[in-house]
DNA sequence: CACATGATCGCCT
DNA sequence: GGCGATCATGTGG
């Protein structure tokens, strides 16, 4: 027997639809996404992900993100400097887009950090909507790529080229709470990093809010 | 080629 | 709190 596809949330959805020119929002320096991964994964709490569809922006506000550190993390893709087709847009210079596919029907998307070379990314873990937060809509990365129409064939895209898709600095300076890394049990000391951070005053949190 | 598994989610108990 | 869906990807033969 077959059973009920898992729920999906369309895209386009009117409710993310907004005008990041008439709210004045603006785009990071390359420098920025060059920086330390931690710094750029707390940093872009707050911050607006973008996408341009038909003449329309769509937005989400980020309010949960993971840093993934390269190399060195059991955790990330690239461990030990692993280097495969998927993988490959972690190894471009910070400001790209890395999408990957996961457990047969999510998306993940995630800013690269640092310089060509440097395989580390941050998580967009969660958002909430540009008209107030709309539920769960964007609750977790899968509902996040979901809401924006975000898939694998967007990874290696760059955010910074005047594209459809970007990052808008975000304005506020949010309450920042950390934790551990959300799904990463695997990857054994390094499961306790504290590499998880969120706005502590959002509902569209997805996980524990320790 | 064959197989194991995952940076998740929604439904069930 | 547990489990199953569902398949691209990576690894090994």
């Amino acid at each position: 027997m077959t059973r009920k596809a898992a729920a999906t949330n369309p895209f386009p959805d009117s409710r993310l639809v907004f005008d990041p020119a008439a709210l004045g929002l603006k785009e990071y320096p390359r420098e920025f996404f060059q920086s330390d991964t931690v710094r750029v994964a707390r940093q872009i709490i707050g911050a607006w992900f973008a996408r341009r569809h038909q003449g329309r922006w769509y937005g989400a506000r980020i309010v949960e993100t993971e840093a993934y550190l390269g190399c060195t993390d059991p955790a990330a893709h690239s461990w030990r400097g692993r280097r495969t087709p998927r993988v490959e847009p972690m190894y471009l210079e910070g400001g790209h887009l890395y999408v990957f596919f996961v457990y047969g029907m999510h998306h993940c998307a995630n800013v690269v950090t640092r310089q060509a070379g440097i395989p580390e990314a941050v998580l967009l873990r969660a958002a909430e909507g540009p008209h107030g937060a709309p539920g769960r809509l964007m609750s977790g990365p899968g509902r996040l790529c979901a809401a924006l129409g975000i898939t694998a064939a967007m990874s290696g895209q760059d955010l910074l080229s005047g594209g459809d898709l970007r990052l808008f600095r975000g304005g506020g300076r949010p309450q920042i709470g950390v934790s551990e890394r959300v799904g990463v049990g695997y990857a054994g000391e390094a499961a306790g990093w504290l590499l998880r951070f969120f706005d502590k005053n959002s509902s569209a949190v997805s996980g524990p809010r320790i």
